[in-house]
DNA sequence: TTATCGGTTGAGCACTCGTTCAAATAAATT
DNA sequence: AATTTATTTGAACGAGTGCTCAACCGATAA
C-alpha cells in the first residue's frame, strides 16, 4: 500500500474515529465516481475552451466579438488587438475549433461572428468576478 | 497611414459606398470603445481565473471540489488527480490565487473547498458544452 | 494573363508553465 | 526535546504556447 493511501487511511481514523481497511476502499471509489462523474472526452472538450479563452489576445476578441453584438470583419479586428495578420488569423481558428466563434466569407472579406457559447461563457465570467 | 488602416478604408469603402478619413477614424473609435469597455486591470483577473481553470490538473480538483459539495482533504484529493504531493500543493494555492477554492486548517489536516464563483463557472461550462 | 489583395498555413524560435526534487515549516506524537 | 507527519516553498528542468516570418491560396482587378 502507498504511503498517499496510509495517509488516507489515518485521516479515516481521526474523521471516523477507527477504520478498517475497507472503508478506505469505500472512500477511495467514492473519490473515484466524483471525478469520473462527466467523461474524459467531455473534459477535454471543457479544457480546450477553456484554454482557448486563457489569453489575452483571444480573449480579447472574444469580448470585442461578444459587444459587438454582431460580425467583424478580420480587417477590423486587426485593429483590435496588436498581433500581426498570421497572428490574428492564428487566433481566430482556435477560437473557432472551440466553438467561440463562427466565420463566413462575404466577397474578399471575412466576417466573425461569437457563438452563443461565448455569449454565455463571457457573460458569467463577468458576473462572477465582481465580487 | 498603416497597411492595417488602408484595409480597413477599403472594407469601409465597399460597406458604405464611399468612405472619408474620418469615418475610418470614426470606426477606429468604435473599436476601441468596444475593447476598453471592461478595465484593463478586470480583464487582468479574469483571464487569471481561467489560465487557472485551464490545465487538467486544476480543472479535476475544482470539479470534485464542486461535485463534493463540501470540504476534501489534502489528502483525500492526492487520490484524484496525478502529481506529487508538492505538484497538488502549488496547484491547490494557483486555484486559492484566482478565488476558485478556500481552505482551512483542521487539526493537522487541511481541508479544501469551492467557492460560488467556482461553482458557477463549473455549471455553465457544464451547460454550455453540450450542445 | 499577371498583379494585387485579404487571409491562412506551417515552421521555427523565445518564452511561459507544469511538474518534480529537495528542503523547510508547523503541528502533533514519542 | 526529538521525531514524525501533513503540507508548503523555491529552484530547476522539460514540455507546451504564442508569436512572427515566409510562403501560399483563392478571389478580385488590371
Amino acid at each position: 500500500m502507498s504511503q498517499a493511501t496510509d495517509r488516507l487511511r489515518r485521516y479515516l481514523t481521526d474523521e471516523l474515529g477507527e477504520c478498517r481497511e475497507e472503508d478506505v476502499q469505500e472512500r477511495l471509489d467514492e473519490l473515484g465516481a466524483l471525478e469520473a462523474a462527466l467523461g474524459a472526452e467531455r473534459v477535454e472538450t471543457e479544457l480546450d475552451v477553456l484554454s482557448a479563452l486563457a489569453n489575452e489576445t483571444r480573449y480579447t476578441l472574444v469580448r470585442v466579438l461578444v459587444a459587438a453584438e454582431g460580425e467583424l470583419c478580420v480587417c477590423e479586428l486587426r485593429a483590435v488587438v496588436d498581433v500581426t495578420d498570421s497572428g490574428l488569423s492564428h487566433a481566430l481558428s482556435r477560437l473557432a475549433e472551440a466553438g467561440l466563434v463562427e466565420s463566413r466569407k462575404d466577397g474578399r472579406w471575412k466576417k466573425y461572428r461569437a457563438t452563443n457559447r461565448a455569449v454565455a461563457l463571457i457573460s458569467v465570467i463577468d458576473g462572477v468576478t465582481d465580487e
